[in-house]
DNA sequence: AGTAAGTGGGAATGCGCTTTCCAAGATATA
DNA sequence: TATATCTTGGAAAGCGCATTCCCACTTACT
């Protein structure tokens, strides 16, 4: 039925061995007759190398693994184009793993990854605060079987990865928000057992502590779009009062969390930044089209998958950890307006 | 250095066949006893198994390859998502190719699936109105092959799949704004070289005939939200009069366009939808929270990902092709505007 | 002409696992 | 007790390919 190797040999006349140095590139490579010869038998038969095959005889799969949390988000699958665009001409492919947010499922991932001998391991999501050990073993045992793991965000130790500075970043957009004039924050964190989240939450304190502030309140909620509208509208109805007294400005931990704000906001009769501002973190795509334009901290996600990549294929020198930060965009969603 | 699954049956005490039985699921089992020794000896020895041995020994790989026109846009990630989320449980891995459009790209991407006997390929992405015979003949060759193809949009002859009718929604969305009073309008078209840019475009005219109109403008443009922005800015720059007669409906040929297309309006100093009324096609999430709200055709996107990874897996019954009808969902981006 | 060095192709081995196929022991039936 | 029927574990043969040797043969040089 499929046609293997032995197969397109016969058919030129010549050995396995030698139709195999033909149609891979190998080092040692035959007359060019006899080439020409393999070549048109392969073509003829409609011959396709068995990946699995020299998987195994090279042990090496050319498959790379991709984890996010969330595919759909284009926070990640921004990430994950970069990746992909990365890895162009490497001749290396990719497994995703799109895990939800599921610590288990990304175990599972990485298991597989491991199992399929990829490469290496590109690893996009914000670890916890509590419940990494496990991932972290299994990220070691994975590297101690050869695997190099690019972790983007919070790299574990010991890991090739992108480091965003996240606190930092939020302490410099608070700093440019408090010039232009703002003064009553309240934060729209997230799930705070997220790293990221709790990094992106200290820095916001960090920035208001230095202008001797300190936020109006803290809403939790859970670190998507959904997570935002509820969370926001929620506090819409509890605290009436503190945004009749002024604008108030919400600092979301992302920016799909800063749209579900937006939208209870409105839905709240409320008007954006006039009554409430708001500002995101990550600077999306979908963010320019926004009317008013939202306030963001840029990340540029697409370079940082393509950089990713490029760890994992060992060109980027040796520098372990590269940090990147973020640059607060200042647009009409946070207008100071007295 | 890594651990094979003769060390564990060394460990064990047992041979390698009855170490593979009890660490895969074979249908035969040993006595628990043993079964236990083995188990303890993987566990000891950090055993994890060779996914491409296994394919090689099994002729079945375990995975299904994810053919993508771009990752990063919330069309196809949406349907990503859908995909890895209908293959759960499934043990089946999913490989990733985001093709940016380029036809060669996508055949290489075929044939490299095919080299990784991958158990089947979810083809996203519009097929197009010339180049597809390359693609249809790898195609063919991968099912020939025993691979399972569902494609998503305009399916091949022969290939399962999901058919949009893209046509007929389209159709109906200007039927309505039709009824709502609208009667000026301008195609924002995207390349006419997709099918489904064509077909949606068919469906629109064929709209407009019933209502005995003709569209003011046909603009062609790149099919993504910078192809929206520029076409339109174009079109705003030179039909300034047009514009000036009174409120112009555009329906752009998707949702990302639109988006770009907004933007222009806005740019060129004019209202939505007073001046400029604005239509999109697929309905992508972060549609909902933009103001005003957008009109647009609704696709199920994850369902249909969902969907494509159950026709996959053969679990639809032998349905070979199924119809998904787009849903016209009217919103503020089209209040008719006298 | 004779030897050394180089070339080019093939035989054979192994990558790590699954899966027949066998053989030996256990159990059952007459 | 002797024969038939299950069970169970192991030996061995692949799965399809890359690659190391090895050998036959050229070419270069003295």
């Amino acid at each position: 039925m499929v046609v293997r190797l032995a197969d397109v040999a016969r058919e030129a006349g010549v050995s396995p061995a030698t139709a195999s140095r033909v149609l891979n590139g190998s080092s040692r490579s035959p007359a060019e007759a006899i080439a020409e010869k393999v070549r048109g038998a392969a073509e003829r038969l409609g011959y396709f190398p068995n990946a699995q095959a020299q998987a195994l005889a090279r042990s090496s799969a050319g498959l790379v693994g991709l984890i996010v949390h969330d595919i759909a988000d284009p926070y990640f699958s921004s990430i994950a184009h970069g990746v992909q665009h990365g890895l162009k001409g490497s001749g290396l492919r990719v497994m995703l793993s799109s895990t939800d947010r599921d610590g288990e499922t990304e175990m599972e991932a990485v298991r597989a990854f491991m199992s399929y001998r990829t490469e290496g391991i590109v690893l996009a999501g914000s670890r916890t605060v509590d419940g990494d050990e496990h991932l972290a073993a299994a990220v070691e045992t994975y590297r101690k079987n050869g695997g190099r793991v690019v972790m983007i965000g919070q790299p574990l130790p010991g890991t090739l990865g992108l480091r965003v500075d996240n606190r930092g970043s939020a302490a410099e957009l608070v700093r440019q928000l408090v010039a232009l004039g703002h003064r009553r924050f309240v934060i729209l964190s997230g799930d705070m057992n997220l790293v990221t989240v709790g990094d992106r939450h200290a820095g916001i304190l960090e920035g208001l502590a230095e202008a001797g502030l300190e936020p109006l309140a803290v809403l939790p909620g859970i670190f998507t779009r959904d997570g935002g509208l509820e969370a926001m509208t929620e506090y819409l109805e509890s605290a009436k009062g503190e945004v009749a007294r002024g604008q108030v400005c919400v600092l979301a931990a992302n920016d799909v969390m800063a749209l579900g704000a937006l939208t209870a906001v409105r839905r709240a009769g409320l008007r954006v930044p006039q009554d409430v501002a708001v500002a995101g973190f990550d600077d999306i795509a979908t963010l320019e089209d926004m009317v008013p334009s939202v306030t963001t901290v840029r990340l540029p996600l697409d370079a940082m998958g393509e950089q990713a990549a490029r760890m994992l294929l060992g060109e980027e020198g040796e520098e372990a950890i590269q940090v990147v930060e973020g640059e607060p965009v200042l647009r009409e969603s946070t207008a100071f307006c007295l």
